[in-house]
DNA sequence: TTCTGAACGTTGGTGGCACCAACGTTGGCG
DNA sequence: CGCCAACGTTGGTGCCACCAACGTTCAGAA
């Protein structure tokens, strides 16, 4: 009677939504450690990745694409803006609006970053092959992409 | 220049670890959603499937079964006593536990929870085939069994 | 048997992520 | 011109995950 295996209930254990979360919660334990070497946190890394692909934006516009609400875009770029990483500039074109562009220093982060995100990525997916990475990748993507409403 | 199409920035859509973090997200809104109807949160669904499952167990027990600290077991043990789906009583073999078990009404509880999720399961998954979801699944367990430090 | 270390339940606190309501400013359109 | 929408900002909420500390209780070693 010795519980020395304490494992999770079968009824979780198999189900997709409990899956999906220990998997992510465990993804996103990895990626905050990962983080901790920049100082930064997932927010961070997901406006330097934007801004590094896409080139400068506005915040509304970023939050859009990050998937992060307006008022949180907001606290971030703060934090950035705060390191050096990235500038904000109103927007000449519409006064509504912050263009924000990384600066060099940010251009170099966003890249380390990409780096470290790799490595834990790696790690993470370490138990499968190519092809299963593909797999689970396409499946994650053909799921968002339906609920896309967003 | 009109950005009709925010969409995320390839770097992170093509990344599984944001896309299961994306994918965890909203399933944890369709879930937060789905339990609203009962007024209880992710953790008492947690418990109380342990218990439906496993029968009555300690908190440190039900803890690392549900992947939920100890002392977060305590409020969400609490809740459910209040709500008189679970009781509490201590272990008379070992004085330092208490034993957790299912009312009736937490019995039940259970189970309507259960369909609960399997509803929003369906719902999440409804893109997916049968046999995608299995690959989903076994990707996923697999991925979680390797790292299965805990 | 006594000592020591571990496990337990509990309290209280932290941080990240996601989300919402409200406000004043600005822009576009009827 | 007047209205509505979008923008940035402030301030707040909730869930989840995690940590440190304490006193109690148990079990194994000295």
């Amino acid at each position: 009677m010795e519980s020395t295996a304490p494992q999770s209930p079968a009824g979780l254990r198999t189900s997709p939504t409990w899956l999906l979360n220990q998997a992510a919660a465990h993804a996103t334990r990895l990626l905050s450690d990962g983080f901790a070497a920049h100082d930064l946190r997932g927010y961070h890394y997901r406006l330097l990745a934007a801004l590094a692909e896409d080139g400068p934006a506005s915040q509304a516009d970023l939050g859009r694409r990050c998937g992060i609400d307006r008022s949180d875009v907001v606290a971030a770029v703060n934090d950035l803006a705060g390191r050096g990483l990235v500038v904000r500039a109103p927007d000449p074109a519409d006064r509504r609006r912050n263009v924000i562009s990384l600066t060099d220093a940010g251009a170099d982060e966003a890249h380390r970053m990409g780096d470290t995100v790799g490595r834990v990525q790696n790690d993470l997916l370490a138990p499968l092959s190519t092809a299963e990475r593909d797999q689970l990748t396409r499946l994650l993507s053909r799921l968002l992409e339906h609920h896309a409403r967003r």
